[in-house]
DNA sequence: ACGTAAGCGAGACGGTACGTCGCGTCTTACC
DNA sequence: GGTAAGACGCGACGTACCGTCTCGCTTACGT
């Protein structure tokens, strides 16, 4: 049983709303868009919003969570029988990395300085998830030697999030330089090679990087 | 030729009013706290706040200021023959994580959720000016080679600054877990096997690690 | 030929609504009466309201109109050969005062210092009307004398009305303390005495009160 | 000791703002005047009207205790050996209608239809007041005579009070179209032949006019 | 040490935005 | 056709903060 559509002008103001705000978020960031601006820009009575929303973060909040959803839809489970390696980025990497450019614009104006932290670290969390129990697995399959740790593992997989995060931005601030295959691809290099390798987690390494 | 210092009651004044700020960012997170909420809490007349600063950002600027100025002090210019290693961290990352465990609560408070996001991103500048030196240094000293490229440079920079913001972050967060020294180790270690050698800088690896 | 009467529905939504006025002025006053808490106490919906009445406002004038409507509808013309007595009430005074009776909570709620003061005027109006017929009838009637004019006589009519009205006030506050007969006759004494006296309307006065 | 006159900045926005609600009560009528049309009249900013006075009410209760407080001086305790006459109305009817010219505008915008019921009740109470004294002291004196009560007391007390805020009513509306001298003459006929005669007091009447 | 210029407290004020309440209109669907 | 349910535009409300201004008091500094 899937859940009953809103009306189509309940539809149409909440996008409406939505598209202004990030517009506006755009310009002048998250913290000076009032709701007024919101409302004025979405051609939508500034009542009408509060009778959609508890204010200008629960707008944002709904949003995200609409994102987030899709994000958690997609992601897979980590595999079991899965294979370390710099060569080839795991699938869930892609998916992030597809996900987040297809939510380009979004993700540029809210991971931007003048966007909100709060959002990073949602999906902070969510990578934190996925990778904590992909570590786990990574430990215990045979492919995997695991040699001395160079680094507490808990701050390793702080570094990870971070830099997996700090990517996604960095790609979008810098207009997808790249495909989301190769971006995924360097993601999981500097990965892999980083904090995989302080933590003793180790991979297939081509000869020719071998030290 | 030193400054004149300003004024006794000036001085105490901008102390009274910048603890308050530190004190209640803490409590409810900076932009939740108003003007009004400092000048009483500093037991400062607000008309007098606004005799010193321009708003609340100008006051947090301020005091940003003078302890990036603290920080640009202590760092020394990178050395010209420098070797990178996994075992000793270079002096500006010891200078960088003692600084920040000096002034531990402004960073805990700063760098948190409910900071002030723009201070991360001074400090990322700061950090990346003395990484980028420090690359072309040590991409150009002989003791160090130069392998197979596997991230764009510029990227892999973007991560190696966001790596050590991060990391001061998860290390103020939680109660400074082990001394400066230490995590500095764990700095230069994640970045010298991760960032650096996705751009082909090699090192010196000690025998039990390499693969 | 009689007007239609509306649907079964319609008239039980019109009683509802009225009722609903009516408590809601008794417990809060009428100005703090909202069209809301009308439908919601008589079980209507907002909009159905609408389509009967333009506001609250038009609601009361309605239903004031059938009220006023019965009064006239009882109230006889003035009789040509009137005695004016201090003994026996006219018989409109009386007939007043028994529909005042019988619409008592009404009143009471309306003419309440959180009432309706449009009422109390329109009465007033409707009253001035009969006396001033009135008295031009008993000016010229040979069972009156006319002595010295001791008040202008437009003054004095307006103060037969408010006394009339204000009688009927006093009379509904207090609960109906004595009969409609006991009231019509004090008003019909204060009002002889009092404002007929001062226009040089004279009357039977019995051997006892006379100075 | 006499009470600190507030800042002239004060005083005069607190004039501005009461200007505004006497020509806009003028012009709309009470309940149709807004906290906005007030300050937009007075060219007072919304909010500092708030400082003020907690609302639109606030501001005319306030403006009231004035007037009446100005009434309340003026008025002269009842005399003891009062002779109750239809030629001389006594001193405080006189002070009253002075009164009552003084503050014309106000009174005629107040008690007119569109104005504030609550004004014509407050000054009844006062009215009320110095007549219940003097209704005692005129029963207790030699000078009047007691006769027969025709009309329950309090009904008669509460006529007279109606019928003297009426007649200023009706003296306001009408442009005061006779001297205060007059209108409380016609005053004190109206009451001391209708209400006095009707609870028994008598009072020297004029041979012409004696029934 | 002491007079004076500064720093400061107190609070009125204009202004922007907030979140809420009530009004009256409109649409959709039911009966 | 009457009614329920509810979205919507609109105008006002009373509040919170902002940043500015003025008026006096007091206090630390320089001569």
């Amino acid at each position: 049983m899937e859940k009953k559509q809103p009306e189509l002008r309940v539809r149409r103001t909440r996008k409406l709303l939505w598209k202004a705000l990030i517009e506006l978020t755009t310009e002048k960031g998250y913290d000076s868009v009032t709701v007024k601006d919101i409302t004025e820009r979405a051609m939508i009575n500034r009542v009408t919003f509060y009778r959609h929303y508890e204010d200008k973060n629960d707008l944002l909040m709904r949003g995200m969570d609409e994102i987030m959803d899709d994000l958690n839809e997609r992601s897979e489970p980590p595999l079991t029988n899965w294979r370390v390696s710099v060569d080839q980025p795991p699938s869930n990497a892609l998916v992030f990395f597809e996900h987040v450019q297809e939510y380009a614009q979004f993700y540029r104006v809210m991971l931007g300085k003048r966007g909100v932290p709060e959002l990073g670290e949602r999906m902070q969390r969510h990578i934190d998830t996925l990778f904590q129990e992909r570590i786990e697995l990574v430990r215990h399959t045979e492919s995997s030697r695991i040699g001395k740790t160079l680094v507490p593992t808990d701050l390793a997989v702080y570094s990870i999030s971070t830099t997996v995060m700090s990517i996604a931005k960095w790609w979008v601030d810098n207009d997808l330089p790249c495909t989301a295959q190769e971006i995924a691809l360097y993601t999981t290099r500097l990965i892999v090679l980083g904090a995989y390798r302080s933590i003793g987690v180790e991979f297939e390494l081509p000869e020719e990087l071998r030290v």
